[in-house]
DNA sequence: TATGAATGAGCATTCATTCAT
DNA sequence: AATGAATGAATGCTCATTCAT
């Protein structure tokens, strides 16, 4: 994680990263090989991959960190008035918005996930849901929310917005939009005391 | 062609898409190569995979059907009071039973569909959603339901019903009753009047 | 070890250790890669080296085996007068021998065998360094041998032996015979009470 | 071309070469890649050894030069009493001194001869091997050896030492003074009228 | 001199599929 | 219907070497 890395070298990885998220939105996980990967990246061999790359494994650790921190750092930007049903209208709103204009980064992400853990969405999706647990449970002492099981819910929310991002990557004319509002309804009547 | 099969070559598939069914369960799609099939089965060569099914793929969707078939069956059996409500809960009730009684065969379906559209459940998905679309249509037209868009919840209860298919087939201790019981709590707030 | 194997199996098995024989006395064992092996067979894959056996250290243990094997045969079918001095030179008139009538095996089990354990000779030495050893322990007891370490002595045995058998292999006019007697004369000298 | 060096360049050589001899010890020449060698020796690039040395068989054959070099030296050191068979006494004792002090020198010595020329010690082992048999026949010829065919035993002597050699670097707890004892009398024995 | 980036050939291995028997 | 042998494309990865800076 340190700095270590030369402006040409970040460069590079950031292209061959990019190239990787493109093909495993568009072909998956399993049938994005690095000679795919190289060669929608322009490359002259998949060696260079391997090069800025100890292994598969790490590029795909390295597609799971970009997409997380741009996400990360989009969801900040989110407004959020100190109330834990703001703050979880907020996510779902950050979410809706990053797919909108992060759609293929969204895709592979999940399609990493699924793939690197064999879960819906990967080990990860533990930390995730652990974070957006304690959130609901926060709002539910707080009287916010019902007496649900929060750790059930946040998987429940989650899976709800995995739901609307696969079904937005995989159906062209797919109104996001109108989705969202659905979904925020949605999760308001199902968490509201 | 449904009718050229002879009961040997009946069995004889429906042995390989057990095999099938298990390998992709504990292995994922892509890892589950016929070798593997193969040795699970007990089949001499791989050869055989080959002969019985035109290819991959073939084979794939016929693992989806055989647990479309049998999801189907079972589903029909629950009980059914004849509302839109009704048959909503006799649905995710189905799909928590079916899931306790035939674990390997609901994850590798999710793993196939998955892996082969390339969406969150695949092609199969649109056939099943609109199903479900329709009688949640039907429910909300009769008064049952609140006034949503029938074919966006439609895709929120796949996802939810997914999201803890998924959840309980990776964790070990997962207690599917309770948060059967609570999804059906969460459907019921997210859909009545 | 089970003769599981087919005829066909077991022949063309034979026909890639023979190939690979070959291959390794010629290039030695780094540069004797699959393609290069494939090749001298006439096979038209490596996948066919792969599919017979299960990895290259496989491929590479039958060589030493097959070798080990016939050198087994061909050292028991030499005279022996029952004395531990006559089985000594019995020993090194078979490697003689065994060396003039197989070349190429003998090379290249040497040369698996320097790659297998980083050793002069691999863990397989110290197996037959123990054999020998015994032997030269026994002949010392009974009066046959001057009184010298054993194990030691099996050594420098092996190493005589081997450094002729590299020598003959390097030089094409080398007089292998010649070299024998000379090379039995040397360790009868360095053995006698 | 030796004149050509500056100190810096003679410099770097030596630390390549130096950090070569210890890798190919440890891993055998054929796993001592440039990525091996430039890492142990600090380098920050592998474009630095072949910057250094036309190419890798250059470089290998300047650590058999160097090894050699520092051999040669230690040799003459030892003491000498004008006879042959003097002479070939403290050509082991230098060998078996010079493998005390020297281990990873001697064992990367013998490594990459093996690897480079096929033979038991490579090309440089012919040159080596007339020098040790123009000593022999000349203590021969004086009697102070028997009639043995000077250049083989020559051959048996360096296999002799070779073996030594390898089985102290394969062999923790070997006991190189033990063995050199035994070296000396067998060697005593197999050359004395 | 030295560096890091790039190159492309080569590696063993896995794979679904084909085919003669 | 079933087998085992064979095929060749594809995989991720390592390697020595080249080159611009």
């Amino acid at each position: 994680m340190r700095a270590n890395l030369t402006v040409t070298e970040q460069a590079r990885r950031a292209q061959i990263v990019a190239a990787a998220i493109e093909t495993i939105a568009e072909l998956g996980h399993a049938r994005a090989s690095f000679a795919k990967i190289a060669e929608r990246a322009g490359l002259s061999s998949t060696g260079l991959i391997s090069y800025h790359f100890r292994s598969r494994g790490a590029l795909m650790a390295e597609v799971l960190g970009t997409v997380t921190a741009a996400f990360t750092e989009y969801v900040v930007a989110e407004e959020d008035d100190g109330t834990a049903a703001g703050a979880l209208r907020a996510f779902l709103l950050a979410n809706i918005g990053f797919m909108r204009d992060h759609r293929s980064q969204v895709v592979a992400m999940l399609r990493v996930a699924e793939a690197v853990s064999g879960g819906d969405d990967g080990g990860l999706a533990v930390r995730d849901r652990a974070a957006l647990a304690a959130l609901l449970a926060k709002g539910r002492d707080a009287g916010e929310f019902r007496a649900f099981d929060a750790d059930l819910m946040a998987g429940f929310v989650l899976s709800l917005r995995n739901g609307v991002i696969m079904r937005a990557a995989a159906e062209p004319g797919f109104d996001l939009d109108a989705c969202g509002r659905e979904l925020l309804a949605t999760v308001d009547l199902a968490t509201r005391p």
